[in-house]
DNA sequence: CTACAGCATTGGAGCGCTCCAACAATAGTG
DNA sequence: CACTATTGTTGGAGCGCTCCAATGCTGTAG
């Protein structure tokens, strides 16, 4: 269990420890003769430097944290996915921790990343109040994504939520559709720059808009339809929060005998691995998460690297993808 | 961004910094005003330790390095649930870490959280050679979950998937029926004893049984329900290798005509999130995910605390989920 | 043959902490 | 009252590494 440290290499090599050092840095001022000794006890011996102590000594890391708020919730592994590949290619090392959704949780976490002294800290999707992050980023560099902040030591990364119903509503108007709901994702995050995407598009299409209150699951969203159907006036397209809101919506409209998307179209959001399946079809938003997190690493290693001071704001551009369950309305246009 | 040292700290409360080292690892041999100094001085610098140092010097890790293999699944996000639960509750942090499922870039997320110098390392269902999970167990202790192993040095925590199967089978013989096909998971993990459960289940009952060759996704259960539409024989029951595959077969059979349950019963295997969504409503086995987690931490600390040396197998029940994707057979039993 | 680059190599200090032996101060024993 | 325990506190060594100033070495110019 022992490994075996610098020392050892260089006493099988036959030089000094410091040389081994510059070996294993890949220092060019090494001779290849020594550098080739030093590489071979290393390999004998199964020698790999040890970070921790590697890091203590230069006064530098080379470790980036990640605290992910909710590992079940898969947007965030595409997100790890970019942040991990560029710090990779940058030679960083990634450290991920979870919050599940807790504040409490989440500052044990933040807490925990903090005392590995990292290079910098992305934070994905966090619930902690603002003095939390803003007090990790007097220790460290931050970077947030999916959740916006006005301090000025934080860079952070967000889709264009408003800007991603517009294409939804865009959609399903130039499909012929003209009443067209909105079901909400209450104090979701980032709920409220969707609804206003919404109204706003709804409004520079000249219609009606019409918001009902619902939440970022399925049974939310089959709830929000029933309320719907017990009223009058049925819209002949639905814009969800997120896919699995329209998923629960498009159950409660086929148990009440609706069929999709013949009789009324549904528009989820997220681009979940969900909305492929073929059994659902859905057509939905899609965010670049791979972006997000490519885009989160190199503001990290920007500031890292003392390339920038000013905090920069990422707002990506969301796409629609268009699948089966949006169609031109039948008959009755109003 | 410099943070202050247990030095810093000494200064202000005049004591010694070997004082400081006591309070802040709880030692009871302090005075209860010089540990209110030092809180006090801690709190106003903003001091926490250095966790790298800290390892350093003690030659003790409190870190379990967790490698999974596919963050995407979330699958394991309720094993890290479980693992972070244990591990924190006795003092542990986790570092995570992806493979992405590709033997070369496991291996080096691997030698990664090896750098580390963790006190154990989980790996969940790894695809790297047995070779390198001896190296890495020559060098920390290692649990593997979702992947057997006959090395003597490390534990290991599988569900039972032949039991699981079995149950899925026994469940529709109960409800009658006697033609159960069973679409398996081809190459991927864990299809193999899946398959061994159903052959032995059905031979249990005295029945004949049909294995269509498919695989881990939902277009795969598509095509293998085509495959089975085109021959004659048609099963009453499909036991499909997991939730993916079988919503996809369930897919197939509605744009077929037939009517799950009414006409065919479908079971899944793993109940993830998505069988759980009541547009699918999937009668599935599930596997106690949270209690591999917790298994695993408890594996690896009795290790790391000496309590243990020989290797333990956890091999777990899986329980039978009934939801809206099973009846009994309409008419015609034969 | 000396002087001086230029280069590869090295010993030592030190990163922030823990651990240990040694210590002072107090308490208990005969 | 000297003596040993007991308790609380401390300086120093050292974890495995990096960094730096200093070293030895070769080669070339004066």
């Amino acid at each position: 269990m022992a490994r075996p440290t610098m020392e050892d290499v260089a006493a099988r090599a036959g030089v000094s420890r410091a040389l081994v050092s510059l070996v294993m840095r890949g220092s060019p001022k090494v001779s290849d003769q020594r550098r080739a000794a030093v590489l071979e006890a290393a390999g004998e011996l199964g020698y790999s430097p040890h970070a921790m102590a590697r890091s203590l000594a230069s006064r530098t890391s080379h470790v980036l944290g990640v605290m992910v708020s909710d590992l079940h919730n898969a947007f965030f592994a595409e997100v790890v996915d970019g942040l991990d590949a560029v710090a990779r290619e940058q030679g960083f090392e990634l450290i991920i921790n979870t919050g599940g959704r807790s504040p409490a949780r989440e500052r044990k976490a933040l807490e925990s990343l903090l005392s590995f002294r990292p290079a910098g800290l992305a934070l994905l999707s966090p619930v902690v109040p603002s003095a939390a992050i803003k007090s990790a980023a007097d220790q460290t560099s931050v970077v947030l994504v999916a959740r916006s902040s006005r301090l000025s030591t934080v860079d952070t990364v967000n889709d264009d939520g408003g800007r991603g119903i517009g294409l939804a509503v865009d959609h399903l108007v130039s499909l012929g559709h003209r009443r067209i709901a909105h079901l909400d994702g209450g104090e979701g995050t980032q709920a409220a720059p969707r609804r206003r995407g919404y109204l706003t598009a709804m409004a520079a299409h000249g219609l009606e808009p019409r918001v009902m209150s619902s939440e970022y699951t399925d049974a939310a969203g089959a709830k929000a339809v029933r309320e719907l159907l017990g009223r009058s006036g049925m819209p002949t397209a639905i814009v969800s929060c997120n896919d699995f809101n329209a998923v629960g919506a498009i159950s409660a409209l086929e148990d009440a005998g609706y069929r999709v998307p013949q009789d009324i179209s549904v528009v989820g959001y997220d681009n979940t691995s969900l909305a492929a399946l073929r059994h659902v079809s859905l057509t939905t938003v899609d965010q670049p998460r791979n972006e997000f997190g490519r885009l989160a690493a190199e503001a990290l290693l920007q500031r890292v690297r003392g390339e920038r001071a000013e905090p920069v704001r990422h707002l990506l551009h969301p796409s629609l993808v268009v699948r089966g369950t949006t169609a031109p309305p039948t008959t009755s246009p109003r």
